[in-house]
DNA sequence: ACAGCCACCGAAAACGTTTTCGTGTTGAAA
DNA sequence: TTTCAACACGAAAACGTTTTCGGTGGCTGT
């Protein structure tokens, strides 16, 4: 294909031998073309499509309708530059093909779409290095604020300079899901340890005692926190707590074996897991053992995903709405913005809301 | 809690009668601060930190030193205004919570990562209306250039004028899986039709007959691809074309009673779903009316992603890759910006880059 | 002593806005 | 005729860069 110049801004592009596509270039128009054009000053441009009274009612007119015909719209980057902000704002997350992570960053744009504001999503990947890379560069003016959720590397290093440099450049950051206490700032979470000490609690009033817990290795702060929860609740019932029914996995590759051992060695009468992929895994090691779920093993897992949703048995899990995290934390932190937009000299003032969550009952309990 | 100012930049945050932290502001510094601190012009700092030859080693040394103190880094903003790129890619689709874009976004994200760009998401939420707004937004010089697959309702009012509008400003647009013939651009896509025949093949030579199709309504075109190589392969095999085995699903809530009705009522040897969703939902309903799957009917879907893994009996499956197709967008999207960059006349020549699928043999098929 | 040449630096324009502060022209009141 | 609003508009600064161009001062060579 190739590209002929017919006059400055009309190009024919050819396709074996005929003609099948005309783009005429028309590149994007500014205050100054339409003042040249109309010969009136940039000024008068500007107040005149803003309505000023300053400008009278004809040039107005006229200003307005040229603008209209050419499709003006004003430069935003000239505008952010101006008003020293973008109205967009940052995620930073570990991993988007996790389903609750899609459903966060799907309820943060919903409320940053209704209220003006455009999303930008950096991946860190479980790397502290990506975290502090990807941070550094939305914080050279591209954002207005942060909404994030930490690396596991990251809690792992436990070294959050990079977050403390950004607020300290006065750009507000909300944390949800995977937060850190060393950091003050907004939060959104769910009661981790409340969740697991009810789950539990619930398997126990099913009149189950031997209750295994497949988690994370405990820096991963969520992990860890549904872990206590499980002890608080076996403790809370004077159920001795059996250290082997407790399974850390660290790597998340092939951990099927580690699954594998804990069903078949302990006669188990339910499973916690902390997350779907965990509780699946055990269905389907647990049907390969023979052992049918639920008849003779009560699962249930973490976040109200859509494996649960769909596995056979579909499995009962605690909800962890993502959608209404991703809300709140957008919420929070365009409220944030807005009122330091009012009022320069704000109350700081920060609060950590806690999302509710509930048991979804499906097929995988008795 | 409440913030006391000690001096100008020096906050002391109390809560509950004690400090707990101290904030020390720093605003962003700029090259004008640098300029007055060191007593030299603005321009002499920016040639300085680019280390130009025109600058005395001196002043170099001082001024580069000054900044690595103060961690100088340039305001993006003002450079985007200046150079008329701003180095970040837009993409528009139809919905993150779906497994297969959110893999799209990866591949994506990965290759633009490592070519110094950034991304900014938009969803259209299957709506013409939000994908035309933000496009509209994104075009008003936040970005470089698109990444996008159609929404549904785009695809069925067929209109474009949206995508035609931003190309003609000279903004270049990639569009990948969901697809329109009526634009021309660069595209990324599975030869739907192709593999459906593939799919549809490997069923008859497993000695089936009676196949059926859980297919999409047509103006989804991947969908209508997809049916359309059914349709063929079948021909291929001189097997009659028996239409109440098509069943075309138009809204995708409940759905469940007509996959239910065309499974009951058939006496299927096979099924050929269109995706993931379809798939599982036909295992279910079959494990419901007593039918044993893979033994009593095969069941094959379409894009490899979390369901069909984890599901029970793991479901046979036609990838399509997501993550390579994120990184031949983003690539052949970038290719083109930089080639403009380097020369203002370039060619125009537009690929269509076709990936590659397989099938991923599984539980579900005998 | 003077042209010419370096080495070093600064002024200014440009990117596209918004907004403040003039300034010139009118018409009416004195 | 003078004076003073009111009106309509423009110049310029500002946001933070980069880059071109022009200058200054000192030195060399004749």
């Amino acid at each position: 294909m190739s590209k002929i110049a017919i006059t400055k801004n009309i190009y024919y592009l050819y396709s074996e031998n005929y003609i099948y596509h005309i783009r005429i270039m028309k590149k994007k128009i500014t205050l100054k073309h339409i003042a040249k054009e109309l010969d009136v000053s940039i000024s008068t441009v500007s107040k005149s499509l803003k309505n000023s009274l300053e400008i009278s009612e004809d040039t107005r007119q006229k200003v307005q309708a040229f603008a209209k015909l050419y499709n003006y719209k004003p430069n935003l980057i000239a505008l952010s530059l101006k008003n020293r902000k973008t109205k967009t704002i940052g995620i930073i997350i570990p991993e988007i093909i996790h389903h609750f992570f899609a459903t966060v960053i799907s309820g943060i744009e919903n409320v940053a779409n209704e209220r003006g504001y455009n999303v930008i999503v950096c991946l860190s990947d479980e790397s502290f290095d990506k975290e502090v890379i990807n941070m550094e560069m939305l914080a050279n003016g591209s954002i207005d604020g942060f909404i994030m959720s930490l690396s596991k590397e990251t809690q792992q290093k436990k070294d959050f300079h990079h977050i403390v440099e950004v607020m300290n450049q006065g750009m507000p950051v909300v944390m949800f899901d995977r937060v850190t206490n060393d950091i003050l700032c907004d939060k959104v979470i769910i009661d981790d340890g409340l969740a697991a000490v009810n789950t539990t609690q619930y398997l126990i009033d099913k009149g189950f005692k031997k209750i295994a817990l497949i988690t994370t290795v405990d820096y991963v702060s969520v992990g860890k926190l549904r872990t206590e929860g499980y002890i608080k609740s076996l403790k809370n019932n004077d159920i001795p707590l059996n250290e082997n029914l407790i399974l850390k996995i660290e790597d998340t590759d092939n951990f099927e074996d580690q699954i594998e051992n804990l069903i078949a060695n302990n006669n188990l009468e339910a499973i916690f897991a902390v997350n779907e992929i965990f509780a699946v895994t055990a269905i389907k090691i647990a049907a390969k053992l023979g052992i049918k779920v639920p008849e003779e093993l009560s699962i249930i897992g973490f976040t109200d995903g859509i494996i649960s949703k769909y596995s056979s048995p579909s499995i009962t899990t605690v909800s962890q709405n993502g959608v209404k995290m991703g809300n709140k934390a957008a919420t929070m932190l365009i409220n944030r913005l807005d009122i330091e937009e009012e009022e320069e000299e704000h109350e700081e003032h920060y609060k950590t809301e806690v999302i509710e969550t509930h048991l979804v009952e499906r097929e995988s309990t008795i």
